[in-house]
DNA sequence: AGCCGATTACTCGTAGACGAGTATACGCCG
DNA sequence: CGGCGTATACTCGTCTACGAGTAATCGGCT
């Protein structure tokens, strides 16, 4: 499950799913995404356009369909999609849809290391996200909700995907707030006392000592 | 916000973080981080170990604190953090902290491109999705609450975020599985339709129209 | 008529991510 | 006490991602 891709880039993914409609040249591609506003769930980025392009020929997921030149600009090189290409595709789409995880965050990573903080910073800087994460969230509603009036919500499921994360997200960091501010969370007392005077909780050095011994992982998570 | 960081690999962060508690060489770090499971989190690479501490040096986060031989063993180089790693450090937590969004999801990418599946095959998918997801869920949850009775919850709280997405993610799979399957969800019945018999939707071709238009992006998402 | 800015379409160079490989030392089993 | 498996500590080379730069054309305005 989830194996590695010869052409990893989530890029490829809407190369592939747009070639499959149609032929296209590169650019023309980056304008259709574009156009579908898919730009907002993927970043186009002239760089590996081109680079994406030459793997996806490189390991025959895509072939020459032919080549052009209109006036004197610079050579039109179309592309379409092989059986490989669409087989790829479709493996692709099953592994994506079917495997849940993988995706490594830096607000998790910066979560784990929030410890080196003093507690009441933590609570402000939470307290900004929340705000942000509240502003994004009603404004992509009404945004969604403008959208549905016009488009079938089949084509928007990604977007109310985002948005449905995003809330929960929003839920999760009000709790988290007020569990710090409360106190309920087990260890801030200690974590709060050890950043404003200095004073090591014992909580920390035992577990210091069992690092040392390596025991960290007997729990098996 | 979110700006560009000289050196952007989450590892560099806990890297930093590590440091900031002491002088440490890259092998040790790397146990380390292994030992206090953060390997969860972040994935430790050696190729990237090396190449992250030589560029936190290059920009003057870190700096040689000492070099030692021990018998005959490959050279250990201690590294301890600057005055300026500190403040990356500092800086990139609140950032991260404070700043929601960014990250570009597979499952996020390939919804977007569902359309060009059957809803029969989707369903079937979202299913599967569904039922790994609850699985590792229950896991987790059981290793959080086995973990939870050593440790104080604060050593906790980026797993918890995890598992509370992860349990948000399964919810809206189930809402969009039913949806599906009951049709309420807009743009299902054309899209059945159009797969199984291959008769383009009104919708699709008007949406076709628009976006040679150049349309889309009007609603300003 | 001709100039300017936008659009089209790509090229190239660099920096980063990563995995496979390497080389030494240490423990321990027979 | 010799050999071998494992832990230690890196090195190297490839492959990928990306952004800045380029060069031609087109449309419109003076």
């Amino acid at each position: 499950m989830a194996k590695r891709r010869k052409v990893g880039n989530l890029l490829a993914l809407a190369l592939l799913s747009l070639l499959s409609q149609q032929p296209m040249y590169p650019y023309e591609m980056a304008q259709t995404l574009k156009a579908r506003g898919k730009d907002n769930s993927i970043k186009i980025n002239w760089g590996s356009l081109y680079t994406v392009v030459q793997n996806l020929e490189k390991y025959g997921f895509i072939e020459v369909d032919s080549t052009e030149r209109e006036g004197r600009q610079p050579e039109r090189t179309t592309y379409r999609i092989t059986e490989a290409g669409q087989a790829e595709l479709r493996d692709w789409m099953r592994d994506l849809l079917s495997v849940p995880g993988e995706e490594a965050s830096g607000f998790a990573a910066a979560l784990s290391e929030a410890g080196g903080m003093h507690p009441d910073e933590i609570v402000e800087l939470l307290t900004t996200r929340l705000t942000r994460l509240d502003a994004v969230n009603a404004a992509e509603q009404a945004g969604l909700k403008a959208l549905a009036e016009r488009l079938p919500r089949l084509f928007l499921i990604e977007s109310e995907y985002q948005l449905a994360m995003r809330i929960a997200e929003a839920g999760w960091v009000r709790g988290l707030i007020s569990e710090i501010v409360t106190g309920t969370l087990s260890g801030v007392d200690a974590w709060r006392k050890f950043r404003d005077t200095g004073e090591v909780p014992d909580v920390l050095r035992h577990l210091l000592d069992e690092e040392a011994k390596g025991r960290w992982d007997e729990a098996g998570m």
